[in-house]
DNA sequence: TTTGTTTATCGTCGATTAACGATTGTAAAG
DNA sequence: CTTTACAATCGTTAATCGACGATAAACAAA
């Protein structure tokens, strides 16, 4: 029992959390913009910029890719990893439309 | 030893994964979505809200207290929940920024 | 075909998360 | 001073995460 029940809840609210989700590591945070910075990246160029073992960019990489966030083309040994432009496009839009929703509040709440 | 390595990240890094992180399930995302519809609102009526348990909500209220998103006021027996204006304010200013770091890309990457 | 380079996957381990019911704590009301 | 609400915490369980080294897989080059 006590398994999740991110089931019971509106589609909006789970797709932010997965995408969410899928920043909630300093790393994966780093990858995005490394990726957004260059454009496009091979994996091992990730691994030296970051201060993390191969095999962990590597599943890291996966989740993102999971995510729709990034997508990997297979160039010789290499992979050549960049943004997937329509689920990051689909990601800015949802977390966009979230903070629009929960707007900054004045200071002193109602309670 | 294989303990985590997020110290070795940036601040900026690190701010914005603990705000994904707290925005990385569906229960927390309807949370906020309810505190900025009423301003505020007791943790009973946000319980009848969501579906699940009373302990559930109280531990994702604590989360979001801890990522410094919500505040809790204490009013007789209950307590009245809101978004806490100068965390909610910097996570905002923190995700708003990272968007504008990792634009939208044009469809079709380099690679 | 063998070698070297690059990336993905496997297996493992400890830590954390998500969930619940049960219990405790706190404060108004009687 | 009890009782009654309400919310937080405790204790537990299963599942997931984060990390690593080791191994496998893919492919270019020799």
């Amino acid at each position: 029992m006590a398994a999740h029940k991110r089931e019971q809840f509106t589609p909006a609210e789970q797709q932010i959390a997965v995408i969410a989700k899928a920043l909630g590591h300093p790393a994966r945070v780093a990858i995005l913009r490394l990726l957004a910075q260059r454009q496009s990246c091979v994996c091992g160029e990730l691994v030296l910029e970051l201060p993390i073992s191969q095999s962990t960019v590597s599943q890291h990489l996966k989740e993102l890719k999971a995510a729709g966030l990034v997508q990997g083309e297979v160039d010789g040994p290499r992979v050549c990893y960049c943004l997937a432009p329509a689920g990051w496009a689909t990601a800015r839009q949802l977390l966009t439309d979230f903070l629009h929703d929960v707007p900054p509040v004045a200071p002193g709440c109602a309670c």
